[in-house]
DNA sequence: CAGCATCCCCGATGATACTG
DNA sequence: CAGTATCATCGGGGATGCTG
């Protein structure tokens, strides 16, 4: 997730960087779930007025104040899925 | 969400009484989700063959792994939303 | 570089009706 | 009671192209 990126970057990432960060995500996405991100204050948005502009990306307090509980569902997720995996083959009854 | 109405009851729940737990949940999603969340090993059912018959939902231990976790998203959801909603008012450019 | 603007499509979900 | 079947919709998101 964008909040996982931003938190491993530590300080501010470019749009491009964020880009390479989260695999998977199209440009589009990325830039639309950057601006609700900011709308919620969770991230922040500084640009630099260069030719071209460059754009920096960063959690705030809030935002980081969110990792933690984000974190312990990651966490879940890659402790159990080998378990939940199995538990869909021992099924064997291919859902849908 | 279905874990917490779940967890809620404690413990076995039939169909009609986790839909009223689930407010705003249609019939066809609730049962797809439960059939999807039994298929990954974390809800158990079981019937009992009467008639008409009683279907009893339960979270299995698997399941109630996810509980904490998913508990600590929602706590956090709940004393942030007003920061939330009060840096969205303040940027007063209503998104979208 | 960092986005918008468009077009387009498919899948998720609701509404409704039927059944063992 | 506890679903399933069918139909219709609607909007999220991809692909592509343009621009300050």
């Amino acid at each position: 997730m964008l909040v996982r990126a931003l938190a491993n970057a530590g300080g501010e990432v470019r749009f491009a960087e964020l880009q390479r960060r989260a695999p998977g995500i199209s440009r589009k996405m990325l830039a639309q779930t950057l601006r609700e991100l900011e709308y919620d204050g969770l991230v922040a948005r500084r640009v630099e007025p260069t030719i071209p502009p460059a754009v920096h990306y960063s959690l705030t307090e809030l935002g980081r104040t969110l990792i933690a509980p984000l974190d312990a569902l990651r966490e879940w997720a890659e402790t159990h899925m080998v378990t939940v995996d199995e538990h869909r083959k021992r099924i064997s009854a291919p859902l849908v």
